[in-house]
DNA sequence: CTCGTTTAGTTAATATATTAATTGTTTATA
DNA sequence: TATAAACAATTAATATATTAACTAAACGAG
């Protein structure tokens, strides 16, 4: 009817479902004494052997002044590294320890078990128009991709 | 295929989502020397004439420690005023200065602007879809609800 | 009435976000 | 090849998030 209220506006629905979710999440990293921002450049250097910090931002969607704390900290726990490019000095990059790799095999069970308990109250159509709108809000300024849904 | 890949979870789907809408909003807060957070109180007083602090971490989905600082530079901007509960004097009323209140008609046509703009590559039905999946994660663990979307 | 318990708000300590400015490197170009 | 522009990472200053502990007021059972 009105222009619309507040607790129903796009931006608050997205930070009520990150709300709901994320500390069932958190509930795990703590257990193994890590934040979310510290499993997330974890959960990305699983998928990459070697990245640079820009990408590592990119893709962790931690802002760059924010990340240089936490590597930071995952150096002091001993769980990544630094290393500077020899070809181009600007670059650094980072890499996960043995400690950082192994990791994964206790972490990420866990992790995914809570996923599937999210996701499961969802038909897999209702799932997919989900990830789908969400993907195309974060499209919004580069193009207007219609594209399909993969599980 | 496998599990899934880290972009495509849905809690980095959620942040990016945000990333990519909320910096058009927060350029308008800025304009008005407003925080993102300072704005959601705002927002939530121009709907209550007043309000319990509690009640307004509910709404602006700000955290009750946080709730602190924020009302206290809010105060010193002069657009709101706390006031103390007669009744039961554990509770702290929130309300708007004259001065908060006249921001309403100069900010809220600019974000019903980018807010226009955000929505407007969805047809009615996809913005309902995206909506209603937002919902049904944030009320996971109250009730399977299938509600309707309303316009 | 009084003691244990809940409740609303706050404080404290640490981690992260936001924005702007800065440093050191590389690149392009005159 | 000197020099301005572009770039990757960092620093700085302030605001906010997270978690736990704490204070004061209200409540309820004995």
């Amino acid at each position: 009817m009105a222009i619309q209220d507040f607790s129903q506006s796009l931006p608050m629905m997205l930070y009520r479902a990150l709300d709901e979710i994320m500390p069932k999440f958190r509930c795990i990293f703590n257990e193994f004494a890590l934040t979310e921002q510290q499993w997330r450049i974890l959960r990305v250097l699983w998928e990459h052997d070697k990245i640079t910090l820009g990408r590592l931002s990119d893709l962790t969607l931690i802002p760059s002044p924010s990340l240089v704390g936490i590597v930071d900290r995952l150096i002091k726990a001993n769980l990544i590294r630094r290393e500077r490019s020899d070809t181009d000095r600007r670059m650094i990059f980072v890499v996960a320890t043995v400690e950082g790799r192994n990791l994964e095999a206790k972490v990420m069970p866990r992790v995914n078990e809570i996923y599937k308990e999210i996701k499961e109250p969802f038909s897999m159509q209702q799932w997919g128009q989900l990830i789908d709108g969400l993907d195309q809000i974060s499209h919004l300024n580069k193009k207007t991709v219609t594209n399909e849904h993969e599980e």
